[in-house]
DNA sequence: TCTGTTATTTTGAGTCATTCACGATAAGTG
DNA sequence: CACTTATCGTGAATGACTCAAAATAACAGA
């Protein structure tokens, strides 16, 4: 079990709920708490909201896992770390897709020393209209 | 009165509030709610909480000022609006300074059209540690 | 200048996502 | 297998913000 060894190296104990939620994760990427606790209940009906969110804060702080927080939306996660990759959420439905850095390899850590600041995150959100939700405002207009 | 103009320029009344508000937000960038609030009161001791968060509500709606909601603070709000400029945030007292977009002029907008979206802003947020902090830290170390 | 309409503000309650506290449970060590 | 302590569950609490309806104030027209 890669997830089990992933955790142990962290130093976390290896449970059935994290191991449950990460492989949930994997599959739904940049869900939010109430996301995964539906999805996670279909297997473990007994799970309290409290332990997932238990769950995605050991495991944001552990780095096994990423929080995204974009702007009216409550926090969603992620498995891909490490990688300065970035996200591109539709202003209408919230739905996140990732995005490798556009420009280049890492040009948005431009600037490494402002205002006094050292800089070492550079998080780039791009806004826009999903595919679907661009139909859907078309036919709206059409209807 | 600049500030009568664009309320009334946006289709919005004048009032003690939103005037008040809109001064106190150019001397005091990128504060919440809350913030305003504070200093709204020494001026006008009866306002309220939700009056406050009216105002924001209305004159972010018209245009009038920015709210930015920075990953682990409430929203702030600022006045210059229209610009594509960024934010420099402070990971540890969330201290924010406006940088302007680093590379070149745009740059950040590069992908107009990925994954299906229709791409139409691209917000960038620096993470690092202010000046003051990174002294705190260095203090802290040495004592 | 007064009046009426309607946008704003206030008052008060309610929501949502998340956190805190603590007893119950189970992972992993010896 | 027993023990320590991390983790989970239960329950309450928080913070930031929204909703609803009554009270007030802007401002257009008389």
């Amino acid at each position: 079990m890669a997830l089990a060894r992933e955790l142990r190296d962290s130093g976390l104990r290896v449970t059935s709920g994290r191991i449950a939620l990460l492989e949930t994760l994997e599959s739904m990427p940049h869900s939010d708490a109430e996301a995964l606790l539906a999805e996670l209940r279909r297997a473990q009906p007994a799970l309290s909201v409290q332990s997932v969110h238990n769950i995605l804060h050991d495991l944001s702080d552990a780095g096994l896992l990423r929080r995204i927080e974009p702007a009216g939306s409550s926090s969603r996660y992620e498995r891909r770390t490490g990688d300065n990759h970035h996200h591109l959420v539709c202003t209408e439905c919230q739905a996140i897709e990732d995005v490798d850095c556009a420009v280049g390899h890492a040009p948005c850590l431009t600037p490494s020393a402002l205002a006094g600041y050292t800089v070492t995150v550079a998080e780039v959100t791009f806004w826009g209209l999903c595919a679907t939700c661009q139909n859907h405002s078309t036919n709206e207009g059409a209807s």
